[in-house]
DNA sequence: AGGGTAGATTGACGTTCGTCGATACAGGAG
DNA sequence: CTCCTGTATCGACGAACGTCAATCTACCCT
């Protein structure tokens, strides 16, 4: 194909019975947003990331503490550990340090941010 | 620690004050329900992606053809049917012949899944 | 102060991912 | 049948990811 800019194939242009390519152009997001979301749901593309999250979202309001979530992992403590980074860096939780202990809860908008984004 | 199974820390044990880890246990899914719903959300954990879906969204019922999804992504045409094949494989969209071109459109189900699953 | 423990950080390793150029496979046009 | 165009696949490369052992920091308890 030669001219394709915005638009390109035959549609009320050259194709007479197969009309392709519909003018989508609306898109839902521009890139930047794309890249938000992108980063959100990434945080949530590792098995080991979302068995943390449903731990800690089960705990509710008064959140989980590291050491309850070692064990169920399956993981090491760095590794648990370096993931809950991850999850917080993306906002899906925050951390909260009580004396020796780190209690980990969940961020329900962020969370509701990127399900109302499936809609 | 030592002695460390299910349970870990302090809690009616050797803490006086603080109760340190809560009875999480109710994992809200298993290790191989994580996984599927991983691979899931790591279809969307990339830019590109999203906005292809998004794309492929706006266009409802028709279907878009892949020649206008070239452009608005600004990646190759390799790379587009590279995240494509991604988004299939991931049962998010579905693709089709017509004649020269390939269709494609969202999986709503799908979708709905992933969406659910951030409850 | 000294010891012990929970959690985070660092460094390293192998794997997976995103990207593109080149190429192969379709299907319509002449 | 032979060109031409749209799409998918292949091969390669650099970057990012997941994992762990080792180490460091923060905090409580005695």
């Amino acid at each position: 194909m030669a001219p394709r800019t915005s638009r390109s194939a035959p549609a009320g242009a050259s194709a007479p019975g197969v009309a392709c390519c519909a003018p989508v152009g609306s898109a839902a997001f521009d890139e930047s947003a794309a890249a938000e979301l992108a980063g959100g749901f990434q945080a949530l593309a590792d098995p080991v990331r979302l068995h943390l999250l449903s731990l800690i979202a089960a705990a509710g309001a008064p959140g989980v503490c590291v050491c309850d979530l070692v064990g169920p992992s399956g993981r090491s403590q760095p590794t648990v550990s370096h993931h809950l980074r991850i999850l917080r860096d993306a906002g899906l939780v925050i951390s909260e340090r009580r004396g020796t202990w780190a209690w980990y809860t969940v961020v329900p908008d962020r969370i509701a941010a990127l399900r109302s984004a499936l809609a």
